[in-house]
DNA sequence: ACCAAGCGGGG
DNA sequence: GTGTACGCTTGGT
C-alpha cells in the first residue's frame, strides 16, 4: 500500500453512494498536487434523561420534506459537561444533513436532557477528530482512485498527522485584482459593467489583461479579444500556475464574485476548482468566496479580523494597509475617468493597467508578509486558511476550546438560544482601574505593566467556568473573589483555566527561543499565541459563546482591579508616588529614590503574585507630561507624552499623533512638548508658538502646513450634517470627480464670511495669501497645546501673544 | 438614554 | 450548509 506524506491545505466533503467521504486537498511534500479521500460519519452528543432513551435512539428513523435520515448507531461514553461526570450517548446519523433533523426531533424527546456539538460543521469535525491540522504534514495510505477530478485522489485506507508536525513552505501564491467599467457617480454594477482589466501576480507571473487595444512596450500587458476571452485567459493561469492560495484585497465580496457574475453571463466555464466547480459565494451578511482544492485569502479579513488589534490603522483600504506595513502606496489615478478613457481615449489606458498590476503586487506582498502570522494560526486553532483567515477573536477561541476539549473529556456546552442571548446582551461588565493623572510635568518616572494581565489571572486563579463555584462554598482551597459575590475552586484545573496556562507557557517558551535567535516564523507564533490569549477574557464575556461565563469575566476585572490597587499601595508604602494608572499598567514618580529601587520593586510584588502573573518594569523616563481632560479639571486618560533616556518621545492621545488635524497644529504640539519635556523651558516653547504664529498672521507658511485631512466615512448624499470635508468632498463631485466613501479629504479653510465649511478649499486651488490665519491660530494651534501650557500657569492670552503686550505696555 | 439601521472594503 | 459576522457610528425617538 504506497505511503503519501501530504500537507493538506482544504477541505470539503461529498455524498458518493449514500455515505459522506471527505475530500483533503493540499500538496505531497516532493509538491504533487493531489486529494484524499476519506470515510467518515457525522455524530453529535445527547444526554439522557432516562437510560432507557438508548434503544428509542437507536431505532430513530424517518422521511422530511421527501429525504429519509436515519440513526446508524448510539454509543454510550462517560464524558464531562462543565467538569461533570455525565453519561453521554455518542449519536451517529448517516449523512451531515440529518444532524440538524435528528437534533430538533429529539430535543422534543422528554428523555433526552440536553443534545450537544450538533452543529459543529462536518469537515471541522473530522480535523478535530483525525487530529489532523491543515498545513501541517500528515501521513496516508491509499491507492489512488478513479474519480473526476483535476488532481489524483488518493482512496485513504488509514491517515495520521506525522510525528514531527513539520509546516508547509514555500506555498504558491497567486494575487488577483480587477478593475472594471463604472460610469461617473454610479455604484457597482456587476451585471452591466464589465471587466476591464483583470492583474494576476505570483512568483512566476506579473500580468495584466485586458480587452482593448493600445500602443504599449509593456512586456507586462496581454491583451485579448474580448472579455470573455480576459476570463477565459484567467481560467487558463489559475490552472497553469496552480496556486495553494489565491490573494485579493476584499475579493471575497468584489473581486471572485465580479469575475463569478461575470463568467457567467459570458457563459464561460470556469471550472478552475479541483473538483472542477467554480467559485462558490457563502452568501450571508457578508460573502464568503471559496474555491474546492485553493486556499483564498482575502488580506482585508485578516487585518480587520484576527490582526485587528495589532494592526494600528483607521482605515482599512488597500493603501492605507499597504503603506503601514510595506511603506508602498497604490499607483495615482484618476479611476473615475477610467470608463471614459476606455471608450474614447484608449491610447492612455497605460497608466491604469499598470495601477492595476500594483494593486496586485501590493496584494501578493501583503499576503507573502502576514502568511507566517495566518499559518501560525492554522496551526493553532486547526482550521483550514479559508476559515481562519476570516474569524473574528471570540470564533478563533471557540475553534481552539473545540479542538481542546477531547484532552479533558469534555463535550462543549449548548449554544445560546435566542432568549438566553437577550438576557446575556443586558448584562454590563464593570471596566478597568483608572488613576486620572494629576496634570502636570513630572521628572523621574517609572513605568510597570503586568504582562498578559487577564489570561494571567484566568491561568493563576483557576477562573473556568467549570469551577465556578458559590461565594460560601465550605470547598477547602476554593478561591473567593468578594468583589463578584463567587468563588473558583482549586481542587482541579478548569478547562479554560488550562487551556489559557498551555497558551500563555507556550508564548513564554517560544519568547525564550526568541531571545537566542532571531526567527520569523517563531515571531509570528509569539504573536499569535499573545493574540489568542487576550482574546480569551473577551469569550468568556461573549454572548454567543458555549462557554460564556459572566462570573468568570466579571471576575477577571474584578481581580484585575484589585491587583493593580494593591500594587500602587505597595509602590505608595515603598515611596513612590502614582501618577497614572490604566487597567494593567502603572507609572510612578521616583521621589529621588534611585533607577535601581524603581528596578527592583517588580521584584518586591512579584514575590507575592501567584502563578504566572508578573509585574514587568517597562522603563525609566526623565520626564513625562500630563494634562487636563477637555471639559474638567482631572487628568485625561489615555493622553500623556514621556521622554525617553534615548532622547526620544512617546506621545499618547494627542492630536500629534491624529490624523484629522492640520500638518501646522501637528507639528506645533510635538515641537512644544518636545521643548517642556526636555528642557522644561515652557518660556521657549512660548517664543516659539509665538513665532510660528507670526508666521501665519504674516501668510510665510506654506499652504501645505495648512492642510487637514479628514476621511469620508459614507456616501456624501447620506452626510446630513455637512463638515468642511464633505462640502469639499461635493466640490469635487461638482467638478465631475466622483469621490467614494473611505477616501482621505484633504482641505484648507480660508478667510471669507460664512461657516467654516463654505471657506474650506482644496489646497491646490488655495494661495498662500488666502488661509484663514485666525481659524489655524484659533481653532488648530491654540487647542492643540492649550493643555500644555496650562500646566505651567500659561493663559490663552498669553499663548496668543496679548499677555506678554500687555506686560510691555505695563512699564 | 436607548435602539435600530447602516456601513466597512472593492470599482 | 452539523450555517446565518461584527463592532462601531449615526440618526431617530
Ligand atoms: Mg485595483
Amino acid at each position: 500500500m504506497p505511503t503519501f506524506h501530504f500537507y493538506p491545505i482544504d477541505i470539503t466533503y461529498r455524498i458518493v453512494s449514500g455515505k459522506p467521504v471527505i475530500y483533503l486537498y493540499g500538496r505531497t511534500k516532493d509538491g504533487q498536487r493531489i486529494a484524499v479521500a476519506d470515510r467518515f460519519d457525522p455524530y453529535f452528543w445527547a444526554i439522557p434523561q432516562k437510560k432507557s432513551v438508548k434503544e428509542r435512539l437507536e431505532n430513530l428513523s424517518g422521511e422530511k420534506d421527501g429525504e429519509s435520515y436515519s440513526v446508524t448507531s448510539v454509543e454510550e461514553k462517560k464524558k464531562r459537561l462543565l467538569g461533570k461526570e455525565v453519561e453521554a450517548l455518542k449519536v451517529t446519523v448517516s449523512q451531515p444533513k440529518d444532524v440538524p433533523l435528528v437534533r430538533e426531533l429529539i430535543r422534543e424527546w422528554d428523555d433526552i436532557q440536553s443534545v450537544h456539538e450538533a452543529d459543529i460543521l462536518f469537515t471541522r469535525r473530522y480535523l478535530i477528530d483525525k487530529k489532523i491540522i491543515p498545513m501541517t504534514l500528515v501521513v496516508v495510505e491509499g491507492e489512488e482512485g478513479r474519480e473526476e477530478s483535476r488532481i489524483p485522489v488518493i482512496a485513504a485506507t488509514a491517515i495520521r498527522p506525522a510525528e514531527d508536525e513539520e509546516t508547509m513552505k514555500g506555498l504558491g501564491i497567486l494575487a488577483v485584482d480587477i478593475e472594471t467599467y463604472y460610469p461617473k457617480g454610479k455604484g457597482i454594477d456587476m451585471d452591466n459593467n464589465p471587466i476591464l482589466m483583470l492583474a494576476v501576480h505570483g512568483e512566476t507571473i506579473s500580468r495584466v489583461i485586458t480587452w482593448k487595444r493600445f500602443a504599449t512596450k509593456r512586456r507586462s500587458i496581454e491583451f485579448v479579444q474580448d472579455e470573455a476571452a480576459l476570463l477565459h485567459r484567467f481560467r487558463e493561469i489559475v490552472l497553469e500556475e496552480q496556486p495553494d492560495i489565491i490573494t485579493g484585497y476584499f475579493s471575497d465580496g468584489f473581486d471572485l464574485p465580479y469575475i463569478k457574475r461575470r463568467a457567467e453571463k459570458l457563459k464561460v466555464n470556469l471550472d478552475i476548482g479541483a473538483d472542477f466547480s467554480g467559485i462558490s459565494l457563502k452568501k450571508g451578511m457578508d460573502t464568503e468566496s471559496k474555491i474546492t482544492g485553493i486556499a483564498h485569502f482575502d488580506v482585508i479579513k485578516f487585518v480587520r479580523g484576527g490582526l485587528r488589534t495589532s494592526i494600528a490603522t483607521d482605515s482599512y483600504s488597500l493603501n492605507a494597509v499597504a503603506s503601514k506595513l510595506l511603506g508602498e502606496t497604490k499607483h495615482e489615478v484618476e479611476l473615475d475617468d477610467l470608463a471614459e478613457v476606455w471608450d474614447k481615449r484608449p491610447e492612455k489606458l497605460e497608466p491604469y493597467c499598470d495601477y492595476n498590476l500594483q494593486d496586485a503586487l501590493l496584494t501578493y506582498q501583503l499576503a507573502e508578509k502576514l502568511l507566517p502570522n495566518l499559518t501560525e494560526l492554522v496551526k493553532l486553532i486547526g482550521l483550514p486558511l479559508q476559515d481562519c483567515n476570516r474569524m473574528s477573536f471570540s470564533q478563533l477561541v471557540e475553534s481552539f476550546l473545540l479542538r481542546k476539549e477531547g484532552e479533558f473529556d469534555e463535550i462543549a456546552p449548548e449554544k445560546p438560544t435566542e432568549h438566553e442571548l437577550a438576557k446575556r446582551r443586558k448584562v454590563r461588565l464593570q471596566g478597568a482601574f483608572v488613576h486620572e493623572p494629576t496634570p502636570g510635568l513630572y521628572h523621574d518616572l517609572a513605568v510597570y505593566d503586568f504582562r498578559s494581565l487577564y489570561p494571567s489571572i484566568i491561568a493563576s486563579h483557576n477562573i473556568s467556568p467549570d469551577t465556578v463555584r458559590e461565594a460560601d462554598t465550605l470547598e477547602e482551597g476554593a478561591f473567593v473573589v468578594r468583589e463578584e459575590k463567587v468563588a473558583y475552586s482549586t481542587a482541579k484545573k478548569g478547562f479554560i483555566a488550562a487551556v489559557v496556562e498551555e497558551v500563555i507557557t507556550r508564548r513564554m517558551r517560544v519568547k525564550d527561543i526568541l531571545k537566542k535567535k532571531k526567527d520569523p516564523f517563531l515571531e509570528a507564533r509569539a504573536m499569535m499565541l499573545k493574540i489568542l490569549a487576550n482574546s480569551f477574557y473577551g469569550y468568556l464575556g461573549f454572548p454567543s459563546a458555549r462557554w460564556y461565563s459572566f462570573a468568570c469575566a466579571a471576575s477577571v476585572t474584578a481581580l484585575g482591579r484589585r491587583y493593580i490597587t494593591e500594587t500602587i499601595e505597595k509602590a505608595e508604602k515603598a515611596g513612590f508616588k502614582v501618577l497614572y494608572s490604566d487597567t494593567d499598567s502603572i507609572f510612578l514618580s521616583l521621589q529621588g529614590k534611585s533607577k535601581a529601587a524603581a528596578k527592583k520593586f517588580v521584584d518586591d510584588i512579584n514575590e507575592h503574585l501567584p502563578g504566572l502573573m508578573e509585574l514587568e518594569y517597562e522603563g525609566f523616563y526623565p520626564s513625562g507630561i500630563f494634562v487636563s481632560a477637555k471639559d474638567n479639571k482631572g487628568g485625561a486618560k489615555k493622553r500623556y507624552a514621556l521622554l525617553r533616556e534615548d532622547g526620544s518621545l512617546v506621545i499618547k492621545g494627542f492630536e500629534a499623533v491624529r490624523r484629522n488635524t492640520s500638518v501646522i497644529a501637528k507639528e506645533v504640539q510635538e515641537h512644544v512638548l518636545k521643548a517642556i519635556l526636555e528642557k522644561a523651558d515652557d518660556k521657549k516653547a512660548l517664543n516659539y508658538l509665538h513665532g510660528v504664529i507670526k508666521g501665519i498672521r504674516e501668510k510665510k507658511l506654506a499652504v501645505e502646513k495648512m492642510v487637514i485631512r479628514t476621511r469620508l466615512t459614507k456616501p456624501i448624499s447620506s452626510y446630513d450634517a455637512i463638515g468642511p470635508h464633505v462640502a469639499i468632498a461635493k466640490q469635487m463631485k461638482g467638478k465631475g470627480i466622483d469621490i467614494a466613501p473611505g477616501a482621505i479629504i484633504r482641505y484648507v479653510v480660508t478667510t471669507g464670511g460664512g461657516r467654516i465649511r463654505d471657506r474650506a478649499k482644496l489646497p491646490e486651488a488655495t494661495k498662500q495669501s488666502e488661509y484663514d490665519a485666525d481659524y489655524y491660530i484659533n481653532n488648530q494651534i491654540i487647542p492643540a497645546v492649550e493643555k500644555i501650557f496650562e500646566v505651567f500657569g500659561h493663559t490663552k492670552e498669553e499663548l496668543l501673544g496679548k499677555g506678554a503686550q500687555m506686560r510691555l505696555l505695563e512699564f
